[in-house]
DNA sequence: ACCTGAACACCGTTCAAGT
DNA sequence: ACCTGAACACCGTTCAAGT
């Protein structure tokens, strides 16, 4: 039978406290379920009263992204670049998996933020320390693209688990239209001879992606260098 | 001093009138100043009519990413492998190129809309008519990913052209922080010696990722046929 | 039956009034 | 000086009233 009244204010609310809790809302609910004043229910608090920690919604995302990149780990230091390119990058694609909704949040930027900046320059170091030149470097980085952040645009997603049933009804549906697109389908969720199909091993193809990248690099950083002992 | 009472009403208004003006709207005043209410403006027309032709905005998304999908050429036929799927990406950029928005939108549907889909089913047919197999070709399309489409991720842009001040100022602000991103972006600007900077060649860069995932995607091939003779 | 104005349930953010 | 309720200028979409 306690008095409800005053209902006990956690924290005198930071920015850090504000992002935090932003972060926590759209990994559950998603990322269009983030709003200004869902976020300030959330923390028990006035809309306005966000205001004096982030200065409008646009800077919200941008420390929601900061806390996201801010979970990668250190680059591995004494190791060839390749396998430290290789490590940052899959711990970087730890991290957005965590956190579904932030690279379609990095994306939607048109300039990145201080922190994505600074893990790009990190990135950018790993390769110049290989031996790799500028321009090779930009080139590669290029190359990379997104996946240096750890994802890349699933254009079409057949990772989810399918039942046989759905996949009859697929095969009916799709099968006179995309042949092609239901054969992949089919082989995917039959592979590993697992006795239902789960679907495609997305951490194996994007590891299959970025090794064929890396070996490409490599190529290319051996064929730099030979260009230069010659001249 | 004609009356302006009945304003024309041009045409009676179709879902293909509607999704052309969407597009048209869209690439303008970018995807963000797209409303179903603009739209309406735009069209001459009170909101609701617009829900007899797509159900919702989301159906007219769609509906926009089928009509860029439609500016993209067919794919050659007798030629290669190799330079049928290279062209036809390159056909696909060229699309994207015209509708700054797109790229976005079509990242941002959970499910490809149909046309996309039959894109893709075409594309994956000229893989496997190059001799790869459906194993095989399903990890080159997880390699190629949203590059297949004609796009990647810029995470970082350094494509436009920087006058000498503001590289000045990047070089004092940027240079102590991100030393390996300043040099990327000053080479990128004197690179090809042009007088001024004027940004790294996007072009250029799309072209070469694609063909080094292309060469590497030839090797694959080359390594999986030599496997089959074998056994 | 069709069309459409008003209304509903939301937004992000401004601003002036309250302390 | 700080805080905040109300208001503003938008959304997408429902729905009932009008023809």
């Amino acid at each position: 039978m306690a008095k409800q009244i005053e209902a006990p204010r956690r924290a005198p609310l930071s920015r850090g406290r504000v992002l935090r809790a932003a972060v926590a809302l759209a990994d559950v609910g998603g990322i269009e379920s983030l709003s200004m004043r869902k976020l300030a229910e959330d923390l028990g608090v006035v809309p306005m009263a966000l205001y004096k920690h982030v200065a409008n919604k646009e800077e919200l995302l941008d420390g929601m992204i900061d806390v996201v990149v801010g979970e990668i780990d250190p680059p591995a230091t004494g190791t060839e670049w390749k396998s430290a390119v290789r490590q940052r990058v899959l711990s970087a694609r730890q991290a957005l998996l965590r956190h579904p909704w932030a690279s379609f949040v990095i994306e939607s930027k048109k300039t990145p933020t201080p922190m994505v900046l600074e893990y790009m320059d990190s990135m950018i170091g790993l390769f110049r320390a290989g031996g790799f030149s500028v321009n090779l470097t930009h080139h590669v980085m290029h190359v990379i693209g997104s996946r240096v952040m750890g994802f890349t645009q699933e254009l079409f997603n057949d990772s989810r688990t399918v039942d046989p049933e759905v996949q009859a009804v697929m095969m009916r549906e799709l099968g006179p239209k995309f042949p092609n697109v239901l054969a992949i389908a089919m082989a995917a969720s039959h592979e590993g001879e697992s006795v239902v199909g789960q679907g495609c091993d997305d951490q194996f193809e994007f590891e299959f992606a970025l090794d064929l990248l890396l070996d490409g690099f490599e190529r290319l950083r051996q064929e730099e260098r030979a260009r230069e002992t010659a001249s």
